[in-house]
Formats: C-alpha cells, structure tokens, sequence
DNA sequence: AAATGACAAAAAAACGAAAAATTGTCTATG
DNA sequence: CATAGACAATTTTTCGTTTTTTTGTCATTT
C-alpha cells in the first residue's frame, strides 16, 4: 500500500508541472505563485525558452510548505527572513523549503535539523529537559550533605553525564 | 556514576528548602523569589507557621525552569500568560514549570506533551513532515495519469496511510 | 495559457510615546 | 535570617499612526 511507484519513464523526480498544475496541486494562488517567483521566494527550477514556468518536485514541495505555512499564521514576511537566515546557517541547502521539517507556532519558525531543534531567525536553541534538573538537584543534595553548602551550585554549563533525552 | 541515591531517611522528594537554599540551587534572585511569590507564579509548597517559605523539590524545578527561560530571552510576562494559558489547556497540571518540557525561542514558549508540539499561548499546533508531501504529490501524479487533472487535489486534512515520522 | 502591469483592498511591520511590570537596593520589622 | 515596604532604574507592553508588503482583480500582451 505504500510503495512509491514509478513505472516507466514516468519518474516523478524528472517530472516538470506547468503553474496551472502547480497552483491545482499546492493550492497556492495564481498572484502568490507570480509574486512569490518575482521576489525569488519560490523560482521555478526550469522554464520554456519563452520564460514559462516549469516547477520541479521539490518546488512543488517548497510551495506546498511555504503555503502550509502561511495557512498556519506564519506572515510571508517571517517566512522569507527565517529562509534568508536558515540558507546563512546552513549554506548547502539550496532550497530549505523542501529539504527540511519546518514547524511554525504563529509567531516563529523551528527548524528540525539533525536532532536538534533550533530558530530559524536566531539560530538559538533551547531545550528544557526537566529530569536534568532533578539529578542537578540530587547532585546538589550530595554536596550540601558533605559541607554545608555555600558557592555556586549551578554552573550554567552543566556536563551531563547520564544523558536523558526527556522529549 | 548515574545512581540517583537517596540513603538513609534523606528522601529528595520530602525535603524542604529554604528561601536562602533555593536561591543557591536556582540561582534566582533575592527579589525575583519574593515578587514570584507575591504575585502567585511560584508559591512555595509549604510555609512555616511564622509564613517563612519552604520550597519543595518541585518547586526548585519551576524556579530553575522560570529562571532558565528568562535567561533564555523569555519575559516574565509571557512565562506568566503561557502559564496562565497552559492551565487552561491542561488543567490537570499544577504547576506547568515543575511538570512540563518546554523550548523557548526568544519570543515564544512551546511545550512537549504526549508527543505533540504546540505554543503554549494559542495552543496553536504544526509540524511539517516534508516526507508526507512527497506521498501526497505522488499520489496527485497517479490521480492526474488516470483521468487528466481536475478538481481539488489536496484535501486539507489528509488521511495518512504509510505514516512516517519525519521528525 | 501564461505572463505582465496597474490599481486598490487587506495584512503586516515599523515606529514612537505612554503605561505597566519587573528588578535592584536600601531600610525596617518580626 | 527572612520578610515586607518604599523608591528608583530598567525592561516590557500597549496603543495609535504611518509605511510597507502582500494579495485579488482586471486588462493587456506574448
């Protein structure tokens, strides 16, 4: 039930789409497709020597995503500055629209990378795994056992030995 | 090296702290206690009948989670609507803080519960799993090979057969 | 069919001023 | 020692206005 079929010729990787079947596939509007191609949002990978558009997969995926995240409360204006700032941070990437699980929250966009979850704008990450703070804690406890404590308990920097993942 | 002991009567969990002792453990200020206290984000659990405070375990928790999502760029007033949002949501919870995972990203809180993502003053929720766009489009290109391509193709809500985590 | 251009409506961002909240410091009290 | 109160400095929010961006619609062109 799940295999992804490609008989024949017919491979989908190779298959270019009109902005007819991009905008009936994606649902992005004719005016959003031609603006957002204008401002270099979303460039159509190939075109017709007479300047037609001729979407890719992987812009149709990048439009299924920028859409999707427009429909989730995400202005395009965020949207364009968070993939200004993700193809700083991650220069490989030619397209992060397509090669990379985005998670918008209305006011900002996560980017899923190797594991790690981080902002696109800021680059900044923080994770909050609560049981780390209970063996801080059970550390603590230890040291204020032997001398009746005083000095710093909580140097920011912690090295986690007995790693949990806790999300 | 990972054991977390608890010898003899000296149970964490029963254990009461200071307000001194919890400004050591959390690193929160002096003032920062007291104005948490006063306006009810961390009321310590206990007290004694002088109505000095005395700080549980859980309690440190939420006070090194506050302080740490303060640090992380977080204002006291949003901490204070994302709780306040968050109770609501999920009213079972006491003491959000204490009890769950949550990422902050400058501008926003998001909160990890039960395998979701979602920001804690919408409740708002969104994950992006590029792989699912891909079955979706290659489902779309063997609708359009049958009959040539009319009518909606991308039913918002998409029944996912051949689930696939992405993430 | 598809791209382009022009115009207007709608949505979002930028900006600045005023109000409110938070925190530090110091003093007094129990 | 811990709490409470007063005061001021700093930080955040809020609000209203202006500017910019985005989108729809329609007409024109290729």
């Amino acid at each position: 039930m799940c295999y992804h079929s490609q008989k024949g010729g017919n491979n989908l990787m190779a298959t270019v789409f009109t902005s007819r079947q991009a905008i009936q596939i994606t649902g992005v509007s004719q005016r959003q497709l031609a603006y957002w191609r204008k401002i270099g949002l979303i460039i159509p990978s190939q075109q017709t020597p007479g300047g037609h558009a001729r979407y890719t997969f992987p812009d149709l995926i990048a439009l299924k995503t920028a859409k999707r995240l427009i429909d989730a409360g995400v202005s395009l204006q965020k949207l364009r500055k968070s993939i200004t700032a993700l193809t700083r941070t991650l220069p490989h990437l030619r397209q992060p629209l397509s090669e990379l699980s985005l998670l918008a929250t209305g006011d900002v966009i996560l980017v899923f990378h190797e594991g790690a979850v981080f902002e696109t704008l800021t680059g900044q990450e923080w994770i909050l795994p609560i049981a780390q703070f209970q063996r801080e804690v059970t550390q603590q406890q230890k040291q204020q056992g032997l001398a009746s404590g005083q000095g710093e308990l909580f140097p920011e920097a912690n090295p986690a030995q007995c790693h949990e993942q806790g999300i």
